[in-house]
DNA sequence: TTGAAAGCGATACCAT
DNA sequence: ATGGTATCGCTTTCAA
């Protein structure tokens, strides 16, 4: 431990010393309570500011329990998606008076676990996407209300906004088909190891036209990843002449790469991505997308959180859905 | 009050007294220490478990003060730019162990100050966007070191990182001017009753070259609002060859109206926006933009927000500054 | 108007 | 391995 400038905290009996008065005093001059001499309070506020006090929040927040705070786990603010879901949380927590905390874990299951291990102190419950094992999630937040979101098919032991894309996706390749599209690939996603749930219903919606599964190429979760997995699929699959995205990131890479390439979109290659976020409006052309409405994702997740937290009867899993749907705009 | 289901806290005392043992045995079945029978401690886990019992962060935190948090206040999360800042401002946190509790104030005052009255008592300190009166900041954060962002030329009273794009900005009218371009408009910030900075260096750059200047319209900051403020101006000034405009979504919104009025970009029009959004580089076509380091920017606000709090040596003015610089791209 | 004392709910240190 | 006691920094209640 370093000599010399040890600074201990300043608290509100320093305050009280140096300016001769008893603690209350000080806390009803900071509070602005009434029941106090104008003199006085001056007095204690300008010895506040001199000792540079600030109140502790524990402290306070331990005799008036009144804040709620909620932590927001996700993947990578900067994919429009999650942004979107933070907003709409955001949001939803606000109009309930809730402080949010975020986190971003970047992708890394080495980040979510450091974020678990920290959170569980600092939050009153914790909403998020996690691809940990439910197991590990349990046992690092002991109790604390946990509201998973698009946890695939099954979460079993905590609340899970479960997203159903298989009408929506089911509708983009019927969409395709009746285009005339028959070679159609898709871009899935390749943090997991095994095939995402996207790539299901993908596989279902193939099979419900009767036909053979096209090359699936995996990508990283940004535009660059999209765009080099498309190139890599057309190329070696130069006949396919649609293709399908994880989600809408990925998607406005393959639009890129499909250019890159001299492909011309929609003509000479269709793209459909998932999510439907506000971004996929911004691009050329537009992007086709099975959408989810991204702010009800979000609110949802903070009621499902507000009913654990206050005893309130939860959602069940059948209301704790977000079904997503087909929107075309350009790009097929 | 509600009679009935009062429902009280549960407090470690409660599983104490359920288990059958003191507390300080609760804690450290909880808390995983070591020195503790493996059939107490199952014993009282499990009690825990039945009563629901979840431990308080703030008496937590008081004992053990180790955690900093820092709230971040911005504007609209949607705004990727914002969105940006962000996401540098969590990792800079993270880097340091910080929690950090994040604010959309909605573009509003109102909002702005509801959240200055709740943040103080939550956070050790504030970084971001504030378009409320110094005075009023400082009055509501009492002492609580705040570190504010693109706050005009002057903060006196604050710590603030300044945007400075007056170099950026004459460049990009520069350009201009040697592409051809002589009418030369401005879509400018709506919120703000007065002329944008960003709008006097706009000023400044014409006038270096002994220009005019140009019609200047106001637009909302989101794509809408550059579109609509676009195709007002493009109406009543089509002799307008180019647009510089307050921030990259407004230009956004400007090369969709453009494209709506039929004017190509950028054959008909040139558009420069601010801010460089990583989003700029996936519009067609691509956004040229006086570009900022968000990435720096949040990093800075954060480091000298670290500084402030544990009395190291604050950054001064000089230091804490963003240069933006002319990146071309597609549109100009 | 001011002060003394009693918590708030946990952890740490020191006994046992 | 377990329990008692002090303590963290503040607000609230009650007296003076």
């Amino acid at each position: 431990m370093p000599s010399g400038t040890e600074s201990r905290r300043v608290t509100i009996h320093d305050v009280a010393r140096a300016a001769g008065v008893s603690r209350q005093t000080v806390s009803r001059a900071l509070n602005d309570k009434g029941e106090i001499d104008d003199s006085t309070k001056q007095r204690v506020l300008d010895a506040a500011l001199t000792l540079g006090y600030r109140p502790s929040r524990f402290a306070r927040g331990l005799v008036r329990q009144d804040t709620i705070s909620v932590g927001l786990v996700i993947p990578d603010l900067l994919n429009p998606f999650f942004t979107e879901v933070a907003a709409a949380a955001l949001e939803a927590a606000r109009a309930r008076g809730w402080h949010v905390l975020v986190y971003d874990t970047a992708d890394s299951a080495q980040e979510e676990l450091g974020t678990l291990q920290v959170i569980a102190s600092q939050v009153d419950a914790v909403v998020g996407y996690f691809s940990l094992p439910e197991a590990e999630i349990e046992q690092l937040t002991r109790g604390l209300p946990v509201v998973l979101i698009d946890r695939g098919e099954h979460a079993e032991r905590f609340s899970s906004i479960r997203i159903d894309g298989r009408d929506g996706v089911r509708a983009a390749i019927a969409h395709l088909v009746e285009s005339g599209h028959r070679r159609i690939g898709m871009l899935d996603h390749a943090a997991r190891t095994e095939p995402s749930v996207r790539h299901a219903w993908f596989a279902e919606g193939l099979a419900a036209h009767g036909l053979a599964e096209g090359p699936v190429y995996r990508a990283d979760q940004n535009v660059e990843g999209g765009e080099s997995a498309v190139e890599g699929l057309l190329t070696a699959h130069p006949e396919v002449t649609a293709v399908f995205a994880f989600n809408d990131i990925i998607a406005i890479g393959a639009l890129r790469g499909a250019r890159r390439m001299g492909r011309q979109v929609p003509r000479d290659l269709a793209v459909i991505g998932f999510d439907g976020v506000r971004l996929g409006t911004l691009v050329e052309p537009p992007l086709s997308s099975v959408a989810l409405d991204t702010r009800r994702l979000g609110a949802l997740a903070v009621d499902q959180a507000a009913r654990l937290l206050t005893g309130g009867t939860p959602l069940g899993p059948d209301d704790l859905v977000a079904r997503a749907e087909l929107r075309l705009r350009g790009s097929a």
